[in-house]
DNA sequence: CTTGCAAAG
DNA sequence: CTTTTCAAG
């Protein structure tokens, strides 16, 4: 079962006093304000929040500015998390734990104002064993940050996606239902299209761009979720993942299997929607942004 | 059971072309010529052969110019080795391999002429099975390269220590009933006396500083075995091991756990013996060297 | 505190 | 190829 931590951000337990500024930590200055009639977006896979804070993820933040941050596979637990790890003080912070140590995990860290109790729960067994699924709600929109697991060791691996996906649609159709502005922010692990895609050719075998996980998503935007980036850049070519094996990300061989996935309403408030990644390199994905106008 | 590797020092199997010079590789110019009337001898225990690698094993032996060396803690095996992790062509090298990846491992490279064949089996169930014991035999004298367990990781891996010297008292009783010159090199994981321990009071307990582990040495070197480097510097201090605990190595709080340990005849044609290890830094353990007069 | 392996992506 | 864990020293 997936171990919740929800709440304000906190100091490190071991006392150790460290200097809390109230930003991000490491970097300059104090954070900036929220935009007046926007707020902005950013959902990014660390592939290890050590590393990408090692890399330079927080002043990186601070610069960018986000009112809303959702991190997938942190590979870190809540209770190692040290101050470095974690969102300015005064922000809310929800993070969904895997129960196997340096494995999964995902996060949302928002300044906007929090409205009932984070979730890091969905029902899904396996989202909620591995730290796959963490809800925030604001009187703004719903925010989810999801991590969809990878097929790409295995035929194991590959049932068990398959089966998550399965189960997705209906979580996916529950969310909607609701009636909410929301955005389910995440690594799907799939590309939808050829266009999501540096060489469909070469990977019409390759998990992650399997004709029937091609259709689940196909299926999913035809339901009435918007595939934000896309509806935003018609016929245009950007990635948000590069393996690291050979030159693929120098060469910009990647494929866009980073969504976010608004509910028409919500999708109608972005003002803009861009990738940023390829550098800085603060992990192997590239984040995903969007501005949305505030209600 | 130990996988032994015995011949001449080979190229890499992947019959990837690597530029191999006849020297230490990684340094520049060609190997020295033995001296005409000593030969020099090296121990180490390396932590890591390709750690040790990296942090510039192959050239400071190039300039320190051993015509024997004997390493300890390998951890790599014979098959995984690549050209940087070899003795320069034209040296006899043997390694004695443990079973398990990136455990221990012992060898003994030489460019003396060889006779018969090098060993990597003494009989000790323990040393065969996990490449403790590496034997070459030449013209002026028999060389073993040992790695006595630690016996600081717990209980069990004490037990396992003490056996493997209650048989290990038993082999060196047969090597010197050999009637050859011989030294047995290596790490034996005890400090002898007050002398060979920075704290010998704050570590009475501590497994390598035991009663019954320091009476097993006074007893080893009461059955004739002589101790080098305390023979040429008796009263001295001088360790061979810092934990990397704290600051140990940079304050000096060693221990004396590597040892030539010498039949009488061969001790008596040693000209010189020294510990060289706090720099560089190539592994947590010093190198024993000494010179010896040629027959 | 360090090495090298393993599992996973 | 990379991150993190693990056993061992």
């Amino acid at each position: 079962m997936a171990s919740a931590a929800v709440g304000k951000a906190q100091k490190g337990k071991e006392a150790r006093p460290e200097a809390q500024v109230a930003g991000w930590p490491g970097a300059d200055g104090p954070p900036q304000a929220p935009s007046p009639d926007t707020f902005r977006l950013c959902c990014l896979n660390v592939n290890g929040l050590r590393s990408a804070t090692s890399k330079g993820l927080m002043p990186w933040l601070h610069a960018e500015n986000p009112d809303v941050v959702c991190l997938q596979e942190l590979r870190i637990q809540t209770d190692q998390l040290e101050a470095a790890h974690r969102a300015p003080t005064g922000w809310t912070s929800a993070q969904a734990d895997a129960e196997k140590k340096g494995y999964s995990g995902a996060s949302v860290w928002t300044r906007l104002p929090v409205r009932g109790q984070p979730s890091v729960r969905c029902g899904l067994p396996l989202a909620d064993l591995e730290g796959r699924y963490c809800r925030v709600d604001t009187a703004e929109l719903s925010v989810v940050s999801l991590y969809v697991p990878s097929g790409s060791s295995g035929e194991e691996r590959q049932g068990v996606k398959d089966s998550f996906l399965g189960d997705l649609r209906s979580l996916m159709d529950r969310l909607a239902a609701e009636g909410r502005p929301m955005v389910v922010c995440g690594d799907i692990n799939i590309a939808h299209t050829e266009e999501d895609i540096h060489n469909a050719k070469s990977n019409k075998d390759s998990s992650g761009f399997l004709p029937h996980e091609r259709a689940w998503m196909t299926e999913l935007l035809a339901s009435g979720w918007v595939d934000l980036w896309r509806a935003h850049h018609p016929g245009e070519r950007g990635y948000s993942w590069w393996s690291n094996r050979g030159q693929a990300r120098a060469l910009d061989r990647g494929w866009r299997i980073d969504y976010l996935l608004c509910t028409p309403d919500l999708a109608a408030r972005a003002t803009r929607c861009w990738l940023q990644g390829r550098s800085p390199a603060l992990s192997d994905h590239a984040a995903v942004w969007a501005d949305f106008r505030r209600l």
